[in-house]
DNA sequence: GATGATTTGTGCGTATGTATG
DNA sequence: GCATACATACGCACAAATCAT
């Protein structure tokens, strides 16, 4: 019987790889900001071997793109690319809800439910912007959980992180968040009266409106 | 005017990321065998940093998995893994066709047309299983590189190369080319005739097919 | 089993070459 | 042309796991 479990040290390079995501997601690295190997080496005190491996992790991820003089610097999504993203999240979560349709039990049902309601009271009690994209990125992700694909999950998860950046942007409009929520519902209406079809269309549509939203957004930008 | 461009030298660890992917694609390491990065290092001459870095691509990608004491084992999917990734090809794979019959020129319907009419040349003068392989790669290739997404063609591409093992495992099987190449012309004749649903329904019959008979021999072999 | 030898992965410091100003 | 900054790659040291005796 072994009480305590040894705790098996995790390696730098993953724990840098996480860090590092972490930094692009909270902005202390900008789109296109230019990411030094050297300097990061030198502010976590350690040597370069295990921050480039990192680096090597966040390549193949997408989330930074080397140059061709090999310097790094964090991805910044053209509108093209931003459009091909969405695109590729409309086929995937669009067959997702078409699964969970089909496989979710009534308990998971209850999940997605129950967290549609807490983004209902989050939003009526004019709560914090992450509280509500968390909420809303909870939706999103129990669909694609319950059609019981890692790969699937996974697909999707490295997809949305691609635009990460910018989902802070949806909520410089106050509305924003109600019509998000509205589109949820009707969604969830669909998958609980076991519509594949139509839950599978509102997805599509419903991503067809975050995608203009945002591009939108981007286009104000420039 | 420069008549004779610079070339610039690729990084070891690019060069080691493609050998071992070339590889593992044709069997030199198999699904499950250990890669020991100071034997790949000794073998090709330089130090293990390059290596490494090539590892930590390779692992990003899912085509090696690291085990929790850091040894480096060539991927070895699963049953359920392998329908997953198929199940994502569904999704993504028939959304590319139905976005292809609205987006194609009649120049890349032809170019289509053309492989599917090698592909049958082919079979007919017994050729090698490689070449048939190549000729329907080619058919799905061009269905999703006309979509011009790139990021779909990414997506595409990583999920293949997951099972690309397993590839050669059909031609076992005398018929299977054959059958392959007419649910190819099949699709083919949606398209060409632009109908959205039908094509991308029948992308999906083929991958299903496809899907049942790598499972089919997957189970044989144990 | 216990113990020493070997293999292997982790991480560091340094040298070298290349681009930048 | 020179100095600086940076990425690439190497060899070494250390630790953990594995194997042999």
């Amino acid at each position: 019987m072994k009480e305590f479990s040894i705790e098996k040290p995790i390696p730098y390079y993953e724990q840098f790889y996480h860090s590092i995501k972490k930094m692009i997601f909270d902005g202390t690295y900008k789109p296109g900001e230019r990411i030094v190997e050297t300097q990061l080496a030198k502010q976590f005190g350690v040597s370069k071997s295990p921050v480039r491996e990192a680096i090597r992790l966040l390549e193949k991820e997408g989330l930074v793109v080397v140059d061709d003089k090999s310097r790094v610097m964090v991805y910044e999504p053209t509108l093209k690319d931003v459009e091909d993203i969405y695109y590729c999240r409309m086929a995937l979560e669009s067959f997702a809800v078409s699964l969970t349709v089909a496989l979710a039990s009534d308990k998971e049902l209850n999940e997605i439910k129950t967290a549609l309601e807490e983004a209902e009271r989050a939003i009526q009690r004019g709560a914090e912007a992450s509280e509500i994209i968390a909420l809303n990125a909870k939706f999103h992700r129990f669909i694609v959980q319950f059609t019981k694909n890692k790969r699937l999950q996974k697909q999707v998860d490295d997809l949305k992180s691609l635009t990460q950046f910018y989902r802070i942007l949806h909520f410089q409009d106050q509305n924003r968040a109600s019509i998000i929520l509205r589109e949820h519902q009707q969604i969830f209406g669909h998958i609980r009266s076991r519509n594949k079809e139509k839950a599978s269309q509102e997805m599509i549509t419903h991503l067809e409106h975050d995608l203009a939203h945002i591009t939108q957004v981007l286009q104000q930008m420039t």
